[in-house]
DNA sequence: GGCATGACATTAG
DNA sequence: TCTAATGCCATGC
């Protein structure tokens, strides 16, 4: 870890804080924006550690389809908050990405 | 340094 | 539309 460079782990932090409310990113588009156009799988991997005290609003982190990889209790949750921010979820359980994309 | 893991992406059928 | 298979990359042991 260079004190000149974040980590991944820390640029997925930053990318992810930047999502303005109502809006939704993809972890192609978080990994892309952290430096690592394929590295999506981390930004997964990285979340899931995630506690929950943090801020960020990783329920913003959805598939690039608009669907959420999760499953159970973090699903709903995420839906939940989703749908409070004003985001409409299908019954299909996915997020109309041409509409709430969030493009920088 | 190597192997296994993971909240994915993409393509093909 | 859904499932299966493959590839990619950082992290942990």
């Amino acid at each position: 870890m260079n004190d000149d460079e974040l980590s991944f782990e820390q640029q997925a932090w930053l990318v992810i804080n930047a999502i303005p409310y109502g809006r939704v990113a993809s972890y192609g588009d978080i990994a892309r924006l952290a430096g690592h156009p394929n590295a999506a799988r981390q930004i997964g991997r990285i979340l899931s550690k995630l506690p929950e005290q943090s801020k960020l609003p990783w329920h913003r982190v959805i598939g690039q389809q608009g669907t959420l990889s999760l499953s159970g209790e973090r699903l709903l949750c995420q839906q939940e908050a989703l749908r409070s921010e004003g985001v409409i979820i299908n019954e299909r359980g996915r997020v109309c990405m041409k509409k709430y994309r969030w493009q920088p």
